[in-house]
DNA sequence: GCGGGTCTCATCCTTTCGGCTGAGACCCAC
DNA sequence: GTGGGTCTCAGCCGAAAGGATGAGACCCGC
C-alpha cells in the first residue's frame, strides 16, 4: 500500500528535490504546493494520507494556518512540517494547530520518508534534539503577552526608546513604562535589551 | 558543450532538488558536498566549472570562507552563491569574496541554470532585487567595528548589562562604555538596543 | 620617530530607564 | 454585580545609560 503525499514549499527546488528522493514504491507525491493557500485547495481535492509542510511560505499564510486549516479537511491529512529553524514558538504552534510532527531539513532523506510514514500511521515524529526542547517548553510554558504588550516588544526591538513608543502608539510615556514592566515580569527580565533577547530567542518576534 | 558543476549545500534534499533540475544536456553536475571542507576538496580534483554554494553551510566553515577558498585554487571556479536570506554584510562578504553572484533559493529553476551558465561565461549575477541593495551598500558602507567592539555588541546584543560586559570582558565599566560610545558613533545610533536592532539589519551579529 | 588607530581608564553631568505603588475605566465571565 | 484581566495614567526614587572630554599605553606603518 503506497502512502500519497502532498509537498508544501515555496521553493521549487526544494520541491524537486523532495520529489525524487521520495517517490518511491511505497511513497507517491501526488501534488505540490508553492503556498498555503494552494495547499489547502489541493488537498480538498487530492485528499493526501499526509502533507509534508515547510513553515515559512514566502508572502501567503504561514505554516501553522497553513496546518490548521488542513487538519479541519475531512477526510483530515496528517501533517508533517520540515523547516530549517528551530523557533521554540513556532514548534508548539505546529504542534497545537495538529502537526503529526516536525522535522529539520537537515535530516537524511531515509529519516524523512520514515516521518511520512510514521505520521501516516498516526504517530508523533519530533527531531531528537527538538523533543527536549518541546517537552521543555511544555513544563516551562511560553509566556503570554498581550497584544498591546507584543506591540510595545515590537517597538523596543526596533531600538525606539520609551517616548518614541508612546508617539506611535498615541499614549503617555507612563503607559508606555507601565506595559515595559509586565513585559519584564512576565518574560523576567530587568532590562528592555534582555528582553528583546529573551523574546527572539522564544520565538516571540 | 556541457558545463559542469559542484553542488554544496547542507541539507541532502536541496542537494537533490538541485541535481534533478540542472542535470540537463548542457549542465552536468559532477560532484555534491555538505560542507566547504569538503565542497574545497571535491573541487580541487574535479576542476567543476562552476560551484553552486549555500551560505549557510551549519557547522563547519560559511559560504563565504569556502567562496575565498575556491576562487584561490587554480583553475578557479566560478562560484554562484545560492541562499534562502538576504543579509547584507554576508551579500558584500560573498562579492568581495570572489562570488560571480548571487541568487535567492525561491527562484525558478530556470533562471538558477541559467545563472550557472552567466556565471561560467564570466557574468555578473545578482537578483534584481538584490542588486539595488548591494549598489546601496556600495554606497553607504557598512561601518566597519574592530574585533572589540564586535564583541562588545554581541554581549549588548544578549541582553548583559555595561558591569557583566565588563566582568565578561575583565574591563571596567569605563572602558565598555567608552567602546560602546565608539559603537554608536559608527552605527549613528544613541541607544543600546537600537544599535543591536541596526547590526542585526546589516548582518553585523 | 611620529602620526594614527586601538584599547584602556577616568571624571562630570544629564537623561533615560526601571522599580514601586496606586488608581480609574473598561470589558468580560462566572 | 463582583472579580479579574487589560489598558490607561501618575509620582517618586535610585540605578543605569549615555554625552563630553581627556589621557596614557601599545602597536603598526610611513
Amino acid at each position: 500500500m503506497t502512502t500519497t503525499v502532498l509537498l508544501v514549499d515555496d521553493h521549487p527546488v526544494v520541491r524537486s528535490g523532495l520529489r525524487s528522493v521520495l517517490d518511491t514504491d511505497t511513497l507517491k507525491v501526488v501534488g505540490e504546493a508553492a503556498t498555503g493557500e494552494e495547499a489547502i485547495a489541493l488537498a480538498a481535492h487530492l485528499h493526501p494520507d499526509v502533507v509534508l509542510c515547510d513553515l515559512r511560505l514566502g508572502a501567503g499564510i504561514d505554516g501553522i494556518r497553513t496546518t490548521a486549516a488542513l487538519r479541519a479537511l475531512d477526510p483530515a491529512p496528517a501533517v508533517l512540517i520540515l523547516t530549517t529553524f528551530d523557533r521554540d514558538a513556532e514548534i508548539l504552534g505546529a504542534i497545537e494547530a495538529g502537526a503529526a510532527g516536525y522535522l529539520l531539513k537537515d535530516v537524511a532523506p531515509e529519516v524523512i520518508i520514515d516521518g511520512i510514514r510514521r505520521a501516516h500511521a498516526g504517530e508523533t515524529i519530533l527531531s531528537p534534539d527538538l523533543a527536549a526542547r518541546v517537552l521543555k517548553g511544555m513544563r516551562n510554558p511560553l509566556p503570554k503577552l498581550t497584544e498591546r504588550e507584543i506591540e510595545v516588544l515590537r517597538l523596543m526591538a526596533t531600538g525606539a526608546a520609551n517616548r518614541e513608543i508612546a508617539r506611535s502608539l498615541f499614549v503617555t510615556e507612563a503607559t508606555v513604562k507601565s506595559h515595559i514592566a509586565h513585559i519584564f515580569t512576565k518574560l523576567d527580565v530587568d532590562s528592555r535589551s534582555r528582553a528583546i533577547h529573551v523574546a527572539q530567542q522564544v520565538g516571540l518576534l
